[in-house]
DNA sequence: AGTTTTTTATTGAACGTTCAATCAATAAAG
DNA sequence: CTTTATTGATTGAACGTTCAATAAAAAACT
């Protein structure tokens, strides 16, 4: 039933229905039958609008993302005070945020990266917005602590971050946003509480933002 | 060239020239015959020792976590005093012990887990594995703080350990054994420094440690 | 307003490729 | 001469891609 225009409705329907799928039997058996299936379309539609099947994986990959990375941006504008600890705990609270933290989300996060592992084109991605967040991260610990202190405390939270929704993935009871957001809180507070003995005394802190940006 | 007694020489070549190949191009293009290849025989003997791929696989993934177990426990034999931080510091040293952080291992390791979630006999030996990391930290933190506190402190430990594990398999330069010794080292001195202050005056520490055993 | 033509969207069967598993043949060791 | 270990060609199933056919909508025309 052709109508104009079906090109956008199309690419989100299919991209949906390849999160459904790998949620269902994962990445390996997610075959472009399956996926069409699920989106209630034919199979040749997929290499019609991405050009094949690792068209489509990647364009899912970078939706998850660009939806993660929305998701922190959102709760970085709803801050009424710019504390480098409130915007801190921001980003937390958009890793876990309720519209990301799912099953086929949590899922499909992790089965794209263990593939980028070995393929190229979803390697940069994932590369690229993980130096996101750990330039993010890094910026604002740089206001509270000095630089060696602060990239520790930077990969430190990463790997927390990252840590509790690859055991969420894995747990039958799925991912448990709640809990992970408290356990990642806890852990900023035990960063911040390190450094903030001698924040005190030593005024290394809030100088310019130039000098912030960490590139690794 | 038919000697007696091949089946356990040939299985250890085997599981090796899996991860090899895993790490070469990963789980989804790891064939039976690039496998064999690998360890210099034909494709058809894997089904002889292995019954099948999936045999081949799930004694891939029984043999990294016995290593890893294996270091872990390697690590506390060595230990000198047997103080609850002793412990937990053993931990953590077995796993990103030398022998165990290797590019293959790591990316296999990864690959598994994520395999792990549609293959229920992957997924059981994930959770026996995860279990018991889980039970080991809670047993020591529970010596040294309250029980909420101990549960809180295991989950977020288990989880820099395997976001370590995580980013470091990604990362292009390989795993920073190092550097990720260091981080989650120092993440533990701060869950411990958070009660230390309590510790000395309320005294729930060390008592029997057969309450201390928690299964999750 | 009705009819024809063009454009756009979609289908699904056919094709070629790839892979894991099988098994009869083979060759060394006992 | 029997047993054990190994091979590699073969088989059948499954997959992604392609493309001619189709059908609906939009545009053009009378």
């Amino acid at each position: 039933m052709p109508k104009v225009g079906m090109e956008p409705i199309r690419r989100q329907q299919l991209i949906k229905a390849t999160m459904a799928a790998i949620d269902e039997v994962g990445l390996a058996d997610a075959t472009v039958a399956r996926i069409a299936r699920h989106a209630g379309v034919s199979a040749g539609i997929i290499s019609h609008y991405f050009g094949g099947k690792d068209g489509l994986l990647e364009a899912t990959m970078r939706q998850i993302l660009s939806d993660l990375g929305e998701a922190v941006a959102a709760c970085r504008r709803k801050l009424r005070n710019d504390t480098p600890r409130a915007r801190l705990e921001a980003i937390i609270e958009g890793n876990f945020d309720r519209s990301q933290v799912t099953d086929p989300v949590a899922k499909t996060w992790l089965a794209f990266w263990a593939s980028s592992m070995h393929k190229p084109r979803l390697a940069r991605l994932q590369q690229v917005n993980d130096r996101r967040l750990y330039s993010n991260l890094c910026a604002q610990f740089r206001r509270l602590m000095p630089l060696d202190e602060a990239r520790l405390a930077s990969r430190t939270l990463a790997a927390v971050i990252d840590g509790l929704w690859l055991r969420g993935a894995l747990t039958p009871e799925g991912l448990d946003a709640e809990g992970a957001r408290r356990a990642a809180l806890a852990t900023l507070d035990r960063l911040l509480a390190a450094s903030d003995s001698v924040a005190a005394s030593s005024s290394v802190a809030a100088s310019d933002s130039a000098t912030a940006i960490d590139a690794r």
